[in-house]
DNA sequence: AACCCCCGCGCCCTCTGCTGGTGTTGC
DNA sequence: AGCAACACCAGCAGAGGGCGCGGGGGTT
């Protein structure tokens, strides 16, 4: 048996490969909890930890390839992934360079992207005569996706083979277990058996790859049919199988037993709940609703749902009408509108709520995180139904309607205000608390005592005496008081008058200024509406002057009073 | 398996406040 | 007549309250 160069540990860190964006490939969560990593378009790099370092995958020209990080290292734990056409298989995998080559180094990995209708193939094994026995096709399309399931795969054979020292039976039943991963009995079992590996295994001799013993540890897996593609099983069966076979082997040393579900991070003290848990990784819900055939994965779920479409509301508040579906509704409710209990409080300030959810939008206002980002303007708001609000803006669109004149308006608030303050009666105002003003809007009043009632270290003085003021408002009121005051008096005559402009004529009178002259006959005038009149009366030929008769004698008269002098 | 409790997400609502356009009014 | 000030008004966003509902884990 060839060395095999890639450990099983490193394919176990495969299966966390992280992928982010920026590395040119993204994850997709799926409905079945599942995280699937797509391509992006340009080829990129992405890293994984592994036991002898980072390992890095590679996307250039069709082919993948699994190396580590450091050239140092690459010799001993290349893994490379070739996409070849799954039509011609056989041959092509043949005629492969990289084929013999992997041959050499040990495990072989292929991810073949088959032609159009056909999956992907994942194969390992350790040299070109087992390629076809050794290979499982998945029916799916996403090509790292099947690499993280196959990876897995490899990881629980790994595991069931190092605790087949405490429990032989064990290995028979993840075999029969998984319907899909195999061992090799006779090859590779036997083989690791008769070298002292799995069977004679420790603790601390799995803990370590490439120590003595992992050289003989190769994961194989069989049953390729590639014409029982469509029996294979699918993703979530796999998520499935693989932790029922989890259920069975994880133990820990020390008195509690704790059990590890191998898709995610939980553990439990009882395997009854690891065996719940593990149906959550699956998609398959038998419980259907008979109203809108919506299926469920638990009996109580579904009794849930189904008093929504009942009414059935069991937990009823003691305190108020209110009644709900679920008891965990009740306290919710109670907390909000009786007990006022808030358990989530803010480190930063004194907000406290009663969901985790809200004190985590809270934190927002504090830190600005603006998660929700408009797709056609720069705004950005910290939750989503702001960014819904917002799009209103963009859609043009105003579902709330005034009843009364059918005014459209986009929020809710801005409605109400307009049905009161249009259409109610006993409209609320706002008393300025400085002066008689009454305003219909708290708002407008702000504006209005900013305006009118803020201090201003700035003198204003009045425009009519020496009067200085601080605020606007009592400027105001003083300078009505010189409203009806005839403040300018003629230095030549008795003449008294309310304003400047007035008397600036009059003075006219006394200096004999004339500045409004006439530009046809060169006659001046004081005034220029005496000009204006002038010029009509004598120049304009389009003139026609307005005639006053009298109803009596039928006498015209150019003055309407001169009408009733004579 | 069922019950209970808790959690998280989503949705909708209200209250609040700022802003800018508009009509009215007084000077 | 023209202008400035101001109340009025709609638009819009920030913050938070409240509830519906599905999901998951501990316990019985």
């Amino acid at each position: 048996m060839a060395a095999t160069e890639i450990t099983l540990e490193q394919f176990t860190k495969i299966k966390e490969l992280e992928l982010t964006r920026e590395n040119g490939l993204e994850r997709e969560e799926e409905e079945d909890g599942v995280c699937r990593v797509k391509e992006h378009g340009t080829p990129g790099e992405l890293e994984a930890e592994c036991a002898y370092g980072a390992l890095q995958a590679r996307v250039m020209e069709g082919e993948l390839e699994l190396v580590p990080a450091t050239s140092e290292e690459s010799g001993r734990h290349m893994l490379s992934l070739q996409t070849v056409d799954l039509t011609s298989a056989d041959v092509e995998l043949q005629d492969t360079g990289w084929l013999s080559t992997q041959q050499q180094e040990g495990v072989q990995v292929v991810v073949q992207q088959a032609g159009s209708g056909l999956p992907w193939l994942l194969c390992l094994g350790e040299g070109p005569q087992q390629l076809m026995q050794q290979c499982v096709a998945l029916p799916i399309q996403e090509e790292l996706y099947s690499l993280q399931v196959e990876v897995v795969q490899c990881h629980l054979l790994e595991e069931e083979l190092m605790v087949a020292s405490e429990d032989s039976e064990l290995v028979v039943n993840l075999a029969e277990s998984t319907g899909l991963i195999e061992l090799e009995k006779g090859q590779e079992e036997d083989q690791l058996l008769a070298e002292g590996g799995f069977a004679q295994r420790t603790e601390e001799q799995t803990a370590r790859p490439g120590e003595e013993g992992r050289d003989n540890i190769v994961p194989t897996i069989s049953n390729l049919n590639l014409e029982e593609q469509e029996d294979k099983l699918t993703s979530e069966q796999e998520n499935v199988e693989k932790a029922n076979s989890t259920e069975n082997r994880r133990k820990t040393k020390g008195a509690k037993q704790t059990y590890h579900c191998d898709s995610c991070v939980f553990t439990s003290s009882r395997m009854s709940s690891l065996n719940r848990h593990v149906k959550t990784h699956t998609t398959k819900k038998p419980h259907m609703c008979h109203l809108c055939l919506r299926s469920f994965r638990t009996v109580t779920l579904l009794r849930n749902h189904i008093n929504t479409h009942t009414g059935t509301r069991p937990y009823k508040c003691d305190d108020c009408d209110m009644a709900f579906v679920t008891s965990g509704e009740l306290v919710r409710h109670r907390r909000y509108k009786h007990t006022h209990e808030k358990p989530f409080k803010c480190s930063l300030c004194k907000y406290a709520s009663v969901e985790a959810s809200k004190l985590k939008r809270h934190i927002r206002s504090h830190t600005g995180e603006c998660p929700f980002q408009c797709h056609l303007c720069s705004y950005a708001s910290k939750d989503s139904y702001k960014l819904k609000r917002h799009m209103r803006i963009h859609s043009g669109e105003k579902p709330y309607e005034c009843h009364i004149c059918h005014a459209r308006f986009t929020q809710s608030g801005t409605m109400k205000i307009h049905v009161l303050q249009k259409h109610s009666e006993n409209v609320p105002k706002h008393q300025c608390p400085h002066c008689a003003t009454i305003i219909a809007r708290k708002s407008d009043l702000r504006v209005h005592l900013h305006n009118l009632h803020t201090y201003s270290a700035a003198e204003m003085k009045c425009r009519y005496c020496s009067a200085v003021f601080h605020e606007r408002y009592p400027l105001i009121q003083h300078q009505r008081t010189h409203k009806n005051e005839k403040r300018f008096k003629c230095e030549h005559c008795n003449y008294t008058c309310k304003e400047e402009r007035h008397m600036t004529v009059h003075v006219r009178i006394h200096t004999g200024e004339k500045p409004f002259v006439c530009p046809s006959c060169d006659k001046g005038f004081r005034q220029k509406p005496l000009l204006n009149a002038h010029f009509k009366k004598h120049h304009d030929s389009n003139f026609i002057p307005t005639v006053y008769e009298c109803p009596k004698c039928g006498k015209g008269f150019s003055r309407w009073v001169s009408l009733f002098k004579s």
